[in-house]
DNA sequence: GTCTATAGGAAGATAGAC
DNA sequence: GTCTATCTTCCTATAGAC
């Protein structure tokens, strides 16, 4: 294909993607200026808005992208079998999407807010979906006898938030590889889940 | 005591405060501006430098009280007898400390990032102290094959972002109470350190 | 103790040259 | 497609009147 030189749009257009990412994730939407994302890419300022009409759209996009990828990656994963097979598999899709990613960077949810009304509730029409095919699970485990679950809809924003949590600690290449924490996680969230010693059937 | 016509300082003081924990923990101290914490107080924005030399020691004088007051809480709860009841009172001081707070607000730790270096020390020292006391807890409960764990530190990682994860989601006021939540971590948290079924006693 | 006014700078976004 | 230059707005922080 005949390129226009100096024409870098599909260079350029993911790197922006990418710094932004990394920034948003780092310091915040509010403490990353434009500037310090251009410099990041190597442009100056006036040339992002070759990819986003404003800031605003650039999080909003990168936000409900994610929400989409993560809804594909639960959707892609093999949810069948009895409840306790279904959960380890979302707990490891769940942990994969959001520390697997090749950047290694993935925005924290807590920068929902800094999206306009409008936005948010299209980003957030996703977040429900992806919190109740989870909390399908939870209710099946828990009609099956296979769980402990006095009130789903609690189960399921505890199931959630500790699976955000690993955000809080988690470096990739770091000390802790991933498929320990994948390990460790199904673990903690299968005994969490699991109805008292008494009622356990003893083998 | 003799006091002049129009000092407020006793007043305005603790408003500037409760307005700058509300607005920083609902918006990001990024987001937040010295003038809209001066309206919220009802004041315009210089009168705030009155009660803090700048926007950023603001910030780092709450997140260090915050801290000191974790410490002091988990130091005044009952930290006796066998981990298990350790580590129970430890979730209850916790959750009590970051939940049941007059203000209903508090700080998420995600704003350490906006501290300056200096400043971001001195609170991660209060932090550490924090976490050591926990993971004395987890230790205490491996060695004596109470809990199940292979690697204290990452354990306790896990468990202080188990319950920071509940700032994701608990509203107070809202339809879970805090008792509840209190007994619901409790519970899972006392499962997800349960040695594995064939190894649990029977009794 | 609080106000108004403002200095000084940085932000988001656009215009036009190349 | 990118740059430089700039408009406009908003920010933190200070000065001085009351």
């Amino acid at each position: 294909m005949a390129r226009k030189t100096g024409s870098h749009s599909d260079i350029t257009g993911p790197k922006v993607r990418e710094a932004a990412i990394r920034l948003f994730t780092a310091h915040g939407y509010a403490a990353v200026s434009m500037r310090q994302i251009a410099a990041e890419v190597g442009v100056q300022a006036g040339a992002l808005y070759l990819y986003t009409p404003n800031k605003q759209t650039l999080l909003f996009n990168l936000l409900l992208e994610q929400m989409q990828g993560a809804v594909e990656a639960m959707k892609a994963a093999d949810l069948t079998g009895p409840a306790e097979a279904q959960l380890e598999q979302f707990v490891r899709a769940h942990l994969r999407y959001h520390l697997g990613g090749e950047s290694g960077s993935f925005i924290p949810y807590t920068e929902l807010r800094n999206l306009t009304p409008a936005n948010y509730e299209k980003v957030e029409v996703m977040r429900r979906v992806y919190e109740a095919a989870l909390e399908e699970i939870v209710m099946a485990g828990a009609r099956a006898g296979a769980f402990a679950v006095e009130d789903s809809k609690l189960t399921t924003l505890v199931l959630i938030s500790i699976l955000n949590g690993v955000l809080a600690w988690y470096r990739p290449g770091g000390r802790v590889k991933l498929d320990t924490v994948e390990a460790h996680y199904v673990d903690i969230i299968r005994k969490s889940l699991r109805p008292a010693l008494m009622q356990v059937p003893a083998e």
